[in-house]
RNA sequence: GGCCCGUUGGUCAAGGGGUUAAGACGCAUCCCUUUCACGGAUGAAUCACGAGUUCGAUUCUCGUACGGGCUACCA
């Protein structure tokens, strides 16, 4: 079948930023659209004009961006079934809502907050800590159910804030088959009477997706499990509104858990990982969430994790390209069970793709982290033989800072600590004279190497004696990357500089 | 409370009536390397429980327990 048509919908607000679980919806999305040529809709949710957000919309664009996973339609790139911002589209609810209540299968209700308020505590009891308003309770409050005609008609002449809300049916079996559970039914008298078009004349949710998917002649949709319990609420909405035999195709997808229980912002503060896509500034609060990017993750790592979080290809293969991905991914592998995200494993992924990619296509993002540090990059050609030199030991990209800053900046603090136990007279001489033959060496690792062995042996002392104090001449730690590799990328005036300091020094 | 979804090592998971129940992360030990890694080898650790069906259940059925989600004029 051509012609799919797979939609994401978010609702950018104050509270937002793009989480884990957010970024896999998207990601499914756009991997089965892509697989089967068809189109990547986004759908932006601006129900509440108070809510909503302009800088919050513009960063889950550039959250997809940093992604790879732009949308082919959006409200910034619009298709043929616009508009695509939910405000924009008021009107197009209000009509189906008006068909619905002509036709019985909706009501107009006046009750105010206070009084839903008042009906909760009074229908409260053990048994049924949160009474809905449903079948059982919407005769006895204050709607076009229960007021005579005129005096609704009166109430809507005085503007008296009012919602439209579905009227659920008795004892019906309302089914339908999600493409990873299979068969699933509810019992709508179990369903409340939710709430189509609020007080203020925006659509929720469930009016919108329905009335929007249909128009926007949406085929399939992968959305998060929490939905699950309202599906009732849009299948009997197509029935009502449209034919049923339309609806798109409905997947819905396990939830990612945090320690315990859906994964949260609060989760990431409370054990030290990121939640979000990109850093986000709560534009009310001024608290900041850090994000995977400003972490140190790469796309490809970051991608990679999260579609496997939650389906694999049956093989053992576990490092996916964006293009594998598209060519494998398959609904049907696609787990039923929850996954709880595991920060260790992401990082792996993290580290595989540094090893995997070449440095260059990371070595901006790098470089970035490096002017955080106040250490400037002027020789790319230079910076990239670095990073290639020394990326098996970064997991995440500032590692690269702590693990290849000494080849930029001559270290100032040694850890002579660490050679100062054996450190002798005759160590002394033999890199004194190491200084002078330096001038004459080949500049080339393994020469260099064998040369330096050579010299030892002659001393009298062992090579590897001589190794540490080397290394913490040129590092000033005990760490970095082969010691004759790093004096090879250092030259021969600043390895001889560095040598100097550190006799100087010890 | 009700409804819905789920349950294979600590985590991600393959498998699906008869298997030594894959693999990966993490952990531990060893080898390589006189740094730290990478790489290699080895190890500890699992089918939630109870019935039923069956010659045989981790796999099928039903219960129970446990976990999660929903139960808003939020999505």
């Amino acid at each position: 079948m051509n012609n799919r048509r797979v939609r994401v919908r978010f609702a950018p607000s104050p509270t937002g930023g793009l989480h884990l679980g957010g970024v896999r919806t998207v990601l499914y999305n756009y991997l089965f659209a892509k697989q089967h040529g068809g189109d990547f809709v986004l759908r932006i949710e601006d129900t509440d004009q108070t809510r909503y957000v302009a800088g919050a919309e513009q960063y889950i664009y550039d959250c997809l961006q940093w992604l790879g996973l732009e949308p082919d339609e959006s409200p910034l790139k619009p298709g043929s079934f616009g508009p695509y911002r939910q405000s924009e589209r008021k009107a197009i609810y209000r009509q189906y809502a008006e068909q619905l209540i002509t036709n019985g299968q909706a009501y107009i209700a006046f009750d105010t907050p206070d009084e839903l308020e008042k009906m909760r505590s009074e229908y409260k009891t053990e048994q049924n800590p949160s009474p809905q308003y449903d079948r059982t309770i919407r005769g006895r409050m204050r709607n076009s159910l229960t007021l005579a005609p005129d005096e609704v008609q009166e109430l809507l002449e005085k503007n008296t804030p009012h919602v439209i809300r579905i009227k659920m049916p008795d004892d019906e079996r309302i089914g339908f088959t999600d493409m990873i559970r299979g068969e699933v039914e509810f019992d709508s008298s179990l369903v409340d009477d939710k709430v189509l078009i609020k007080a203020d004349g925006m659509p929720t949710y469930h009016l919108a997706v329905v009335v929007d998917d249909y128009l926007m002649q949406i085929s399939h949709v992968f959305r998060g499990e929490e939905w699950l319990p309202s599906s009732p609420v849009h299948v009997l909405l197509w029935q009502y509104l449209f034919r049923v035999e339309k609806m798109p195709q409905w997947a819905h997808l396990p939830l990612i858990l945090g320690p315990s229980g859906k994964l949260s912002k609060r989760d990431g503060a409370k054990y030290g990982f990121p939640v979000y896509a990109m850093n986000w500034t709560d534009p009310s609060g001024g608290e900041l969430t850090e994000g995977f990017r400003e972490k140190g993750f790469l796309p490809e790592a970051f991608i990679n994790m999260l579609a496997l979080l939650g389906w694999n290809d049956g093989s053992s293969q576990e490092l996916f390209t964006k293009t594998e991905l598209v060519e494998k991914f398959s609904v049907d592998r696609v787990h039923s069970a929850g996954a709880k995200f595991d920060y260790e494993k992401a990082k792996w992924f993290n580290h595989e793709w540094i090893k995997k990619l070449p440095v260059s296509s990371y070595a901006a993002h790098v470089k970035s982290f490096f002017d955080q540090k106040g250490i400037s990059i002027s020789n790319n050609d230079h910076f990239e033989k670095v990073l290639e030199l020394v990326k098996d030991r970064a997991t995440l990209l500032p590692d690269f800072v702590e693990q290849s800053s000494f080849f930029f900046e001559a270290p100032v603090v040694l850890d002579l600590e660490a050679v100062r136990p054996k450190w002798n007279e005759a160590k002394r001489t033999f890199f004194v004279d190491v200084i002078e033959k330096l001038s004459a060496a080949e500049w080339e690792t393994a020469s260099l190497e064998a040369d330096f062995k050579e010299w030892a042996t002659a001393a009298g002392l062992k090579p590897g004696e001589v190794m540490m104090p080397f290394r913490i001449m040129l590092v000033g730690g005990k760490f970095g990357p082969h010691v004759f590799d790093i004096a090879v990328m250092l030259g021969q005036a600043e390895t001889v500089k560095r040598m100097k300091y550190f006799l100087s020094k010890i």
